[in-house]
DNA sequence: GAGTACATGTAATTAGTTACATGATTGA
DNA sequence: TCAATCATGTAACTAATTACATGTACTC
């Protein structure tokens, strides 16, 4: 599905960058939170994606043989990212989760081993809620940004991962309950 | 991590089973709904969890050359699974997912084909949410059975997977509130 | 006899992670 | 001068999907 190549023409399509600056991109809170890539797979599909012809780049030499090289997109790789947007596709099959796996087998373990689990992995989605709603409050006072801004797109995903912790921490707590 | 070893050892422990049976465990409605693998990932892997000393295997032959196999697990493999149940690990990192990326360059596209894809997500979510939903009242009358039962981790896992579903629509929603 | 569910395997490819490997620039 | 950050790449491996490939049993 190639979905990586979309990730990444979506960021240098607002902004020439480099490898790194995608990177960095991908570690960002935001996007950290419904995506990601390592730069071992970054920089091979940069490369094929300008043997595709969907992107440019520049080098700029750095000291005596490093080269730091700015993407821009091509016309090209601005139309194949514009038809991949406006695709609407049917929902993905549910992600595998390693604790729910743990939950459908949690009668081989004892009430207190299974609670000791569920409480720490309800702190933990706390954590990572609060980490999240702090950000949205503090960066957009918790009010959405006006249509048609780059940041209400960062907005609605950062929404969204707030919600999906709450979600989480909420089906935990119902767990907890019925073990206490 | 080898997580696909320990949802197959979960699902031998519980009872013998073939491959096959595998298989239609993981199409199973509460199953699919966090966990999922194809038989030409099964196959291999129980060949590997034989060898491994996990799992024991008897052959019953059908036909000519046909050969159907019950695996057990042995004591070893009920270890290593009972090691793994109780280990507490840190949460994962959030699953990529390619509407929340589509979301995230959302300023791309029109206001209309936007609210069209936020719509046609949220009747998808909506109908997967009813499914569930309608599973746990048929199946559980909404009521978490009793503890040190199989069935109360087939409840959490649904009871979960109802929550996420309305979770998303509810972000959905929100969104769609936005462009509307 | 046809179709569906049962039943098991391999091959090829794509996606993703961890480790290996190198070098430049900036600021404390 | 040391550490952090900037900067780019490959290799080896693990995980997962799609396609190829075959054969059995039961029911209409």
């Amino acid at each position: 599905m190639r979905n990586l190549k979309y990730a990444i023409l979506g960021l240098v399509n607002r902004e020439p960058m480099t490898g790194y600056d995608i990177k960095k991109a991908f570690e960002d809170r935001a996007l950290t939170s419904f995506w990601h890539a390592e730069h071992s797979q970054i920089y091979p599909e940069l490369k094929k994606l300008v043997e595709e012809g969907m992107l440019d780049f520049d080098t700029d030499i750095r000291g005596e043989k490093m080269e730091k090289k700015l993407y821009t997109i091509t016309p090209a790789g601005r139309k194949e990212f514009l038809d991949w947007l406006k695709d609407d596709v049917a929902i993905e099959r549910t992600h595998k989760d390693i604790f729910r796996l743990r939950t459908f087998y949690s009668e081989s373990l004892t009430d207190e081993e299974f609670l000791k689990l569920l409480k720490s992995q309800c702190v933990q989605h706390m954590e990572k809620r609060d980490f999240l709603a702090e950000i949205k409050t503090r960066v957009f006072n918790d009010t959405p940004p006006k249509k048609g801004t780059r940041e209400l797109g960062d907005y609605m995903v950062l929404d969204g991962a707030v919600l999906r912790e709450e979600s989480y921490v909420a089906w935990l707590e119902r767990c907890i309950k019925i073990f206490e």
